[in-house]
DNA sequence: CGCGCGATTGAAACAACTCAACTAGAGTGG
DNA sequence: CCACTCTAGTTGAGTTGTTTCAATCGCGCG
């Protein structure tokens, strides 16, 4: 434990997967330490540009697009919370491809690339655990693919609801069954693929079956076992297995 | 350049990408040693067994599939191709909840959790390098997302074509427009989220236009510039920035 | 030869889209 | 404090891409 907890956010989501010591704690600060605030709405990184360190978001919600050529619209590709690390899959690539987009006032800490290496060298625990991430980014992928694939409109709404609740929590553990929800039914239909009007129309089914609520900007979950049931989610970010990572320092 | 190269298909796809020099390619073999075989069509891995070593693919192909609950059938999540390291996406999880299956015949390379471990501590480089397969993984998924998500069945069909196409040639570089394609309509619609019978009819639209054609158990490439315009793909696993990536110990 | 799996094709049903009009609310300026 | 604007949400009617279900075909294999 550190004074600092409440500072790091990074801190909180890594302390949530494992045990950190004060010399993590302290790496972990340094991480965290070139700061900036963006307002919300404001499109932070664009496609063929040549930003590509890594960002941690400490306050705020963004999320990244993937304009789609030969067809209308874009996709939204990732949805990013406090705690998140921007750019780990796009770590390969000199150009980013896709566009970072903030969707409430935000608050990033940039990470230069060279201090990833510095990690590698360095810090193979701390590495791993980055590493770690990655693979979590993965699973998500992975699910909201298979959401999207294969599951019908309110299946795959209830599926996006259930995965940003339990991602949410993370950071911010014991919280209730609502959350703040500052994202545009067009948004969330390009993230799971629905037009807007049908976005509307799926909440208003999903409400009317009394499984969620809308208020005060954001969404009440009502009947999570009942969301649970119509979308297949169930929740794998929460444990992660580290018999494989470099193991702590012993004293 | 080593005598082994045709004998490890992880150092074809590992020089493909970076400069190996013999230390390298001397940890790479070690890292292959333990081989075997398998016949097509058999479940290798089924969900929450404990299964959960990284698997190297020497010779192959092969697919994981996600149960869908909620609603009909599986997803299929994953193909993997010579040179594909599988299982980093899950290598945070204690019980692996993906089934994989061979479609054809494989030969495959176990890779023990603790390898990975000693990857982290030991040798920086091919750490950093695993991580950046880990977001090639992550970026494969991102844009089959995208196009499952926006685009229609004829584009769809197109994109999983180009990519795996694309990711084929990674280690049979300088092969033609033609390659095997061991995958049932059933699998490939479950891949990309369409029934069987509008894979069939996609695929004989594909041909009617002159786009692709059927022979000998695979694909040939007829119009790429065609299939590109109607998918919007583009190729993004070619070429990777190291310059994140810790340097090779100078001598 | 006959079995079985995968591919092909057809017809009817439906989920989701398109387009468009309308409403609600938040912010702005007079 | 009201009128104006703007953006986001709501709703309706008609259309279409995809599914469903079923039947048929083709082919490799025992």
């Amino acid at each position: 434990m550190s004074q600092n907890e409440e500072q790091s956010c990074l801190y909180r989501k890594v302390s949530y997967y494992i045990d950190v010591d004060d010399e993590d704690v302290h790496h972990l600060e340094k991480l965290e330490a070139d700061r900036a605030t963006y307002p919300a709405r404001r499109r932070l990184r664009r496609p063929g540009e040549n930003e590509t360190d890594l960002l941690i978001v400490r306050r705020g919600w963004l999320y990244s697009t993937l304009e789609v050529e030969g067809s209308k619209g874009r996709h939204v590709q990732g949805l990013h919370f406090s705690g998140d690390i921007i750019g780990l899959a796009e770590i390969t690539l000199l150009n980013n491809h896709s566009s970072l987009i903030t969707a409430t006032d935000v608050e990033l800490c940039r990470l230069p690339r060279e201090s990833l290496c510095e990690l590698f060298e360095t810090m193979p625990r701390l590495a791993a655990l980055f590493f770690a991430f990655g693979a979590i980014e993965n699973m998500i992928l992975t699910e909201r693919l298979a959401a999207v694939a294969r599951l019908e409109a309110d299946a795959r709404l209830a599926h996006l609801l259930l995965q940003i609740h339990s991602r949410l929590r993370i950071t911010a553990p014991g919280g209730g069954m609502w959350f703040r929800m500052p994202l545009s039914q067009e948004v969330i239909g390009d993230a799971i693929g629905l037009t807007q009007a049908y976005v509307n129309r799926t909440f208003k089914a999903l409400e009317d079956r009394e499984l969620i609520r809308r208020h005060d900007n954001g969404i009440e979950l009502i009947d999570v076992p009942g969301l649970q049931d119509l979308s297949g989610f169930s929740d794998r970010y929460h444990e992660i297995d580290q018999s494989w990572m470099p193991a702590k320092k012993v004293l």
